[in-house]
DNA sequence: ATGGTGGACAATCCA
């Protein structure tokens, strides 16, 4: 089973690149982050007519999941389940069988010393209690991707003493994070690939960042021990963050023998 | 030196 993650920033804009990298590693689920359009506007009859199914939630111009999969899931539910709907354009859960993948596009918080970064911290407070009231981290199998909007260690963030108070790597949200990490996942990512300069963001706004590979890696691939212990490898598509019309992050995905 | 670009959507907001 190869599941992927990408934030494409509007699934609109980046249709056409979606399409050509479902086409090119036919995943069995592809985890889209901030698609950045609300449901009736979604382009779901771009997906089915080249074959996938497709769940999504979304809003207005900003957040947004879909699950692009090639069979259709037993289940597929949107939100932390413990609000009016508020989390929903940012949570996507399906199942095929015996495995649970989840999507999360985390707050970002925009600063430390912002309202927006205590939500994002009670967000991932609320994650840990989503899994914890719904699975069993040593019998279920359960893969969680997505944007994270966190880099967890020094090596995750090209210059980590530059960004020590950044609301993806000060020490509050790696707290918030590693927490629901503790819960019961293993990191995948960081099984297959080392830890230097392997990143899965680049910002727009730095010029040439990609060629200096001025990265993040916020972008993550988790898995609960009975689903991360059948993993066979994780791979960046840094190539098609060169592409013309990129995002600013890029695709993510790991094999699993599921 | 606190910039830069990209997307949505219509003046800025978010990243």
């Amino acid at each position: 089973m190869l599941v992927a993650t990408y934030n494409c920033n509007s699934v609109r804009a980046r249709l056409e690149t979606i399409l050509a990298w479902l086409g090119r590693h036919k995943p069995d689920v592809l985890a889209l982050q901030e698609t950045k359009v609300t449901d009736d506007l979604f382009p779901a009859e771009a997906f089915r007519g080249a074959g996938w199914r497709v769940a999504f939630r979304g809003q207005k111009a900003y957040n947004g999941v879909a699950m692009v999969t090639r069979a259709e899931p037993e289940e597929a539910t949107f939100g932390l389940g413990d609000d009016d709907g508020e989390s929903g354009p940012r949570l996507a859960l399906v199942r095929l069988g015996d495995v649970h993948v989840l999507n999360t596009y985390v707050p970002q918080g925009q600063a430390v010393e912002a309202e927006a970064f205590q939500f994002k911290l009670r967000w991932l407070a609320r994650l840990r209690e989503f899994l914890a009231a719904r699975f069993d981290p040593a019998a279920d199998k359960v893969i969680w991707v997505g944007d994270v909007n966190v880099a967890p260690t020094p090596a995750d963030v090209y210059d980590s003493k530059q960004f020590q108070n950044h609301v993806c790597h000060c020490p509050q949200v790696i707290e918030a994070f590693q927490a629901v990490v503790d819960w019961g996942f293993v990191d995948v990512f960081r099984k297959h690939i080392p830890a230097e300069k392997n990143y899965t963001f680049w910002d727009f706004r730095l010029p040439r960042g990609v060629q200096r590979n001025l990265g993040w890696r916020i972008d993550a691939v988790l898995a609960t021990p009975p689903a991360a212990g059948t993993s066979i490898e994780c791979f960046v598509d840094v190539e098609a963050r060169k592409a013309s019309k990129p995002s600013d992050h890029t695709f993510v995905a790991a094999r699993f023998e599921l």
